[in-house]
DNA sequence: CAGTATCCCCCCAGATACTG
DNA sequence: CAGTATCTGGGGGGATACTG
């Protein structure tokens, strides 16, 4: 869909794709969302495995983190009955999804820092 | 770029693919940021017609709003010699590149809702 | 291992008022 | 019109310690 047509779209029918858009920003937005995605996109882990990959994040952050994106139906979480219990984090169909989004704006964020236009954009974050 | 080969690079060189997420998350994140790239999408606006036809915005955060975007070249600011002063905010060609991404995101949104694996959505916000 | 529980600070953002 | 100034509360998130 073009932009046009998405804009006449929008003033019809606004609250779909507010939501959807929303929705979306709902499931990416924080600060350690990205970070988790992008590591159980590489496969399942555990709790620690997770917490090892991603630097600085505390437990407590990620425990939290791994709630909402599983509220959200991004992460699944499975307890094996093992001794002591076995669990695990895994992206959903849906999650995986994402990376049509992921990939959207990696282009539009390589495009953008080389259009050169940003005034004052720190290097580093 | 598909997910596999896009996690391969990932792995090769992450802070560019990291930089660029970033980037675009700066860009678009944040309660009024939508919003305001939504509205100015239909053309140049001034301050308060903006700030009207944004609900519960304050001069304040749509203020700094704009600041946000015009320092990430997402918005152009233009003054008027007129008197008294004119001020039009309009997107930078950069700035409607986000079309992609609010595309992907609004496509995702909606079948990651129909896909009804939310388990505790609120349905407005 | 897989998390909770507490404490605490900072800053985001709302309310309200004011200015060139 | 196009904003700025000031005050304020709530919560996101860090540090640290603890638990089944």
């Amino acid at each position: 869909m073009e932009l046009l047509k998405k804009v006449e779209f929008v003033k019809k029918c606004p609250t779909s794709y507010v939501l959807a858009i929303n929705d979306t920003l709902n499931a990416i937005q924080g600060k350690w969302k990205m970070p988790i995605i992008a590591v159980l996109l590489f496969g399942k882990k555990r709790f620690k495995e997770i917490e090892r990959e991603i630097p600085k994040i505390t437990p407590r952050m990620l425990s939290q983190e791994l709630k909402d994106l599983e509220m959200n139906g991004i992460v699944k979480r499975t307890v094996y009955d093992t001794t002591p219990v076995t669990i695990e984090y895994e992206i959903t169909p849906s999650g995986e999804q994402l990376h049509d989004v992921l990939e959207a704006m990696i282009r539009w964020g390589l495009a953008h820092r080389k259009s050169n236009v940003m005034k004052n954009l720190p290097v580093f974050k």
